[in-house]
DNA sequence: GTAAACCGTAAATGGTGTTAACGTAGGTGT
DNA sequence: ACACCTACGTTAACACCATTTACGGTTTAC
């Protein structure tokens, strides 16, 4: 990302910095649980081998994690993308959709990304785990759709003083993009909104919940229909359901 | 539970049991991790000998989450205990912010119970196991604030199919415990309203948020006041956030 | 060309769950 | 009271794990 290393040395050892990250999710996909040695040996190495790129198995755990959010996304901005980018109340069930389904299909990955403590690591690190693309997008889906219908947000002054600091000067969603200072309380009912969607899927994925639930969606669905209106989509909700339903069927 | 097994082998039998599950909860407690080789130096025995009372670690771990989570319930019933029997919709608060104390207090424990994929054991564990004590508590006080404010609930036949069944013939909060079946919408709420107090409190304890909102509580209490009124509780806002704010501080 | 940095190795340490073979004490049947 | 057998614990071993150390060879840099 920074400026390019032009060095052979240094090319070589990000090539293999990258073959052990997609390496590490060939392994997850393939069913298989995470671990120094599999990687090692699928990429014809030894485990101490890692240790030149990784300080630990955590941080490999994490630089995973980053990277499978960072695909994933990718999947939920392409079921967004079914839509024309005027729909903006479709985009966003599209997505929050598709990271439901994604996490029934992969609980593993979901697992790595979404229950994974992030503990109290390196700051450094901190800085570049936390800005999580999902949040990234989902932050960026809803404030369009603040600016199509533009649903009520609570004034800035009205948070309580913590949660005034954490929208001002946000850690977790990361890069308030282009949210004037003034308007962060749309931040505000977005960690409601990710509150709700973030319980339901881990609810469902970790088997705390009635598998017909759990195989219809049907609290799903719900869920996202009840907090629709929150962001001036009353009036869509059928076709809103329709959407989500369709895309849980498809 | 069942018939006392008075035979002297039993009876010892039944006390190791015990004390390997109390045994596990002390190494919980004292922050160290639960395996079978700890459990068994603490108890004076060797690694596989607990073989002869659990057929692996993951059976261990579900037997060490179901009494855990026995125990915390009675955390969060005596919370509820320090108000008037009366005053339901305080009781709930309280319990529900005992819910996210302990959660924070005890990280390890909740992963264990509430972010461990119960996943497909045999069907035999999974009734126990799902009968989750904290469920059956949450449903119980909703229920006391239903009798109370008469809070409208779904009729069972506007409910989408899966969740007439789910509701009709519970399996995961279990004990549908003198709720007639033509009230059992009830159920549904209590479900909305434990996806979102699941939703916060594991959000909060795996990192996922803003630490200074995890440090001040503003975005669990906010949670919880939304939803007080899908309860009939508009009138009692200010007086159920004293009461919750009150706990988190003291 | 030489020295240093880098990248891989093998070997070893201490941890995990789990299985197998073996003894031994406790209760049971006659 | 004797024999039997079952239950319970042991030791030994296997396979896996993360991690550290010491060592050798390559590549870069001066």
């Amino acid at each position: 990302m920074t400026v390019e290393p032009t060095t052979r040395r240094e090319r070589q050892r990000e090539a293999t910095y990258a073959e052990i990250v997609s390496t590490s999710i060939a392994l997850l996909r393939d069913g298989e649980d995470l671990s120094l040695r599999a990687v090692a040996q699928r990429m014809g190495m030894t485990a101490p081998a890692l240790y030149r790129y990784v300080a630990s198995y955590q941080e490999l755990v994490d630089l995973v994690a980053y990277e499978v959010d960072r695909a994933a996304t990718e999947r939920f901005r392409a079921a967004a993308d079914t839509l024309p980018e005027d729909d903006v109340a479709g985009r966003l069930c599209l997505s929050a959709t598709a990271f439901r389904q994604w996490a029934h299909e992969s609980p593993r990955e979901f697992g790595l990304v979404f229950a994974n403590p992030i503990a109290d690591t390196s700051c450094a690190r901190r800085e570049t785990l936390t800005l999580s693309s999902s949040g990234h997008l989902f932050t960026d889906q809803m404030k369009a759709i603040w600016e199509s219908t533009g649903f009520p947000i609570p004034a800035v002054d009205d948070l309580p003083p913590a949660a005034r600091e954490a929208v001002l000067d946000p850690l977790i969603p990361a890069e308030s993009e282009g949210v004037a200072e003034a308007d962060r309380g749309l931040l505000w009912v977005y960690m409601q909104g990710w509150t709700q969607l973030y319980g339901i899927v881990t609810l469902e994925v970790f088997g705390h919940m009635d598998p017909r639930l759990v195989e219809s969606g049907d609290l799903f669905v719900d869920t996202i229909l009840r907090f629709a209106p929150r962001m001036g989509l009353e009036h869509d909700l059928d076709r809103l359901e329709r959407l989500i339903r369709d895309q849980l069927a498809g």
